[in-house]
DNA sequence: TTGTAAGCGTTATCAC
DNA sequence: GTGATAACGCTTACAA
C-alpha cells in the first residue's frame, strides 16, 4: 500500500515509469521524447489513472483556460442561451465556463468579477448593467450590450436595424397607426437604439407613430390602461405595435386579447429578442426580430481569446432576422409539429 | 517601477508592511495577528490592490470552493432555471459554480467529468442520461433525476405523486376519458415514475385511460396522427390530456387547436415540469405538474457541501404542485398582468 | 504574536 | 533526449 491513498501525481508516474519527473511532464506537454519512454509513460499514468491537476498548472503557467460568464441570471431565456453558446464555444476549444448570476445588482457585479478574477480565469464575458463598473485593464474582457470604453470590445446585435426592421415590417403587413412600447430601463445601453431605429424609420417615411415607455415600478399596469383608453366602440385606434422586448410583446398581446381586440387580426405585435419557447430554436412566442445569439456568442469568444488584442474593435453588431411568431398576418407555418420543414400536404 | 508588472502577491504585501509573508497570510485567514500589524497589512494590500491567487491557495489546501454542475444545456428552461437557483445558491456560500454542457451526448458527460475533475472542483451536480456514467467515490457527488448507486444521492421531485395529481386533477375538472402522452427517453430515470403514478390513479378510480409513448425519433408526428384517427364528427373521443412535459403538452394543444378542438373547453392538457416563459416565476406556458426546481437546487447543494456524507438519502423526492395555466378549465389569474395578486375589479 | 521554511503539483531551465 | 532543480503563490507547522 502506498503511503498516498489521494490522486496520484506526476511524480507517482514518474516513479512508476521509472523516469524522471521532467519526461512525464514532457510527455503531456508533447514536447520530444523517445517513444519508449512516451509508452512507458502513458502506461503508468493508465495504470495508476492521473490526471493533471489544472491548479498546479495554471499556478506555473499563469493561465487557467477558464473563463468567466457575469449576467443577470439563466432564468431569462435569452440569458440562458447566451450562457448555452459561450459554454459551449469555450469547450469546443479546450476551455472551461465559470458562470456568475448577479440578479441585475450593480454590487453584486462588481463582486463577481472580484470573485473571478481571484479564481486567476483568463478572461471575463460580461452582461451588466453597472455603469460604473471597474474593469481591470490587464483581464480580457468582452462586454454584451454595454459600452464601457475604448478599450472594452462591446457586442450586441443591431439594434438600431432591428427596430427599423419592426417598422417596415409592420407595415409591409398592413399596418399603418404604429405603437412603440417600452418599459424604460435602469441605465442606457445598446438596446436603446430599437427605439430610435423604429422612430427614424417612422419618421422618413412619414407613418404616424407614438412612443410609450413606463417606468420600471409600474410594470405592465401603465399599457393595460393605456390599451383600454385607446379603444373606441371596441376599435383601437392603432393597428401595429413594436415592442422593446418579446415578454413585453407577449404580455401585450394577452392585455389585448382580454379586451376583445384580435392579434393579428385587428392589431399586429412584433417584438425583439427572438425568444424560443423551449430553447429548441423553432418555437417563437410571439413575431420577433431575433438577435443572432450564437453569433453573439462565437463572436465574444473569439474575441475574448484572440492572440492581438490590441485592435479589436469597440462596437460590434450582429445582423437582426424578423420571425413570424403568429402576431403578425403572415404565414407561420409550425413547422415543429409537421416535420422537417415539410408543409403540411393539404 | 517594480520589477513586478503583474499583480502583486502576498510577499508584494509583506514587503510593502514591513511584515513577514506569515503574518500576511494570518491576517487574510482570520488568525491571530495584533489590531497594529492587521492594520498595516490590509492598508498595504489595499494600496498594492492584492487579491487573494485561489490557484496558489487551491493547490496548497487541496479545495477550491468551486463546484460543477453538468447538464445537457441550458437552453431548456428546466436546465436553465436548475443552473440559476444552483449558482445563486452556491455564491451565498463563498463557492463558485462551474457549468458544463452536454448536449445529451453520453461521451460529453463523461468528459464533462473528466475536465471539472482535472479542475480540482470539490463536488458535482449532475444531470445526465448515460447508465454507464464512472463516478469517482471520492468526489462528491449528486445527482438529479437519475439514480446511480447508493453511495451517489439522487434529487428529483415526486414524480410519482405528480402523475397522481395530474390524474386527479384531470377528473376533478371534469375530464372522463383520459390519455397519457410521451415521448420515450433514451434511457430510463426518475421522469418515467410520471407515467406510473398516473396510470395507478386511473385503475384504482376506474377511469378508462390510454397510454401512448411514441418513439423519439419520430418526433410530434405520431402525436398528430393519433389526434386525427380519434376526431369522430368534429369531436374526440377523450377529455383530458397528461403529457408527460410542458413541452410536449404546448405543442400538443398546438395540435388539437389547429384540428379545431378547443382547449380546454374540449380538451383539457396537462403538463409537467412547470415552465415559465420568461423565467420569472409568473408566466406559465401551460397547466401543469410544477417540480420544485428552486428546492431541488438547495437540496442538492445542501447535500453536495454537507459535512458529514456517509448519512445521505440515497432518494429525495421534493413535492410537486399543480398550478393552472390555461389548458385546464379553472380561473387562470394572469397576475403578471393586473399586478400583485389582487384581482381585477370588474 | 511573529518569522522562517517546507511543500502543494506543476512547468521550465539548465546541465548531462 | 533525459534528469535534477528552481520557481509559481499560497498555507502551515514549527521555531523564535
Amino acid at each position: 500500500m502506498n503511503k498516498k491513498t489521494s490522486t496520484p501525481t506526476m511524480k507517482d508516474v514518474a516513479r512508476e515509469a521509472g523516469v524522471s519527473l521532467g519526461t512525464v511532464s514532457n510527455v503531456f506537454n508533447g514536447a520530444q521524447v523517445s517513444e519508449s519512454y512516451k509508452i512507458k509513460v502513458e502506461e503508468a499514468a493508465r495504470k495508476l489513472g492521473y490526471k493533471v491537476n489544472r491548479y498546479a498548472r495554471g499556478l506555473k503557467t499563469n493561465q487557467t483556460r477558464t473563463i468567466a460568464f457575469i449576467c443577470p441570471g439563466t432564468d431569462h431565456p435569452f440569458f440562458a442561451d447566451m450562457a448555452n453558446y459561450i459554454s459551449k464555444a469555450l469547450q469546443e476549444q479546450g476551455y472551461r465556463m465559470m458562470l456568475a448570476v448577479t440578479q441585475y445588482s450593480p454590487d453584486m457585479e462588481q463582486k463577481c468579477i472580484q470573485m473571478v478574477t481571484e479564481n486567476k480565469v483568463d478572461g471575463i464575458i460580461a452582461l451588466t448593467y453597472n455603469p460604473d463598473l471597474i474593469i481591470d485593464e490587464n483581464l480580457p474582457f468582452v462586454s454584451i450590450d454595454r459600452f464601457y470604453s475604448e478599450s472594452v470590445p462591446c457586442i450586441s446585435c443591431d439594434n438600431y436595424a432591428g427596430g427599423t426592421l419592426a417598422a417596415r415590417k409592420l407595415c409591409e403587413l398592413g399596418a399603418t397607426k404604429l405603437l412603440f412600447f417600452n418599459i424604460a430601463p435602469a441605465v442606457s445601453g445598446e438596446p436603446d437604439k430599437r427605439q430610435a431605429g423604429f422612430e427614424s424609420w417612422c419618421r422618413f417615411h412619414n407613418v404616424p407613430f407614438e412612443s410609450i415607455v413606463s417606468s420600471d415600478d409600474q410594470a405592465f399596469r401603465p399599457f393595460l390602461n393605456l390599451v383600454r383608453d385607446r379603444i373606441h366602440d371596441g376599435k383601437p385606434d392603432f393597428d401595429g405595435i413594436f415592442c422593446n422586448t418579446d415578454k413585453l410583446a407577449y404580455v401585450i398581446c394577452q392585455i389585448l386579447k382580454e379586451n376583445g381586440i384580435s392579434v393579428p387580426e385587428d392589431v399586429q405585435v412584433i417584438g425583439f429578442d427572438g425568444i424560443n419557447m423551449f430553447g429548441d430554436n423553432m418555437m417563437p412566442c410571439v413575431s420577433s426580430i431575433v438577435q443572432p445569439v450564437e453569433q453573439m456568442a462565437l463572436q465574444a469568444v473569439s474575441m475574448l481569446l484572440s492572440a492581438d488584442r490590441t485592435h479589436l474593435p469597440t462596437l460590434t453588431c450582429l445582423p437582426v432576422r424578423y420571425r413570424p411568431g403568429g402576431t403578425t398576418r403572415e404565414d407561420f407555418v409550425k413547422e415543429y409539429i409537421y416535420g422537417n420543414g415539410e408543409k403540411e400536404p393539404n
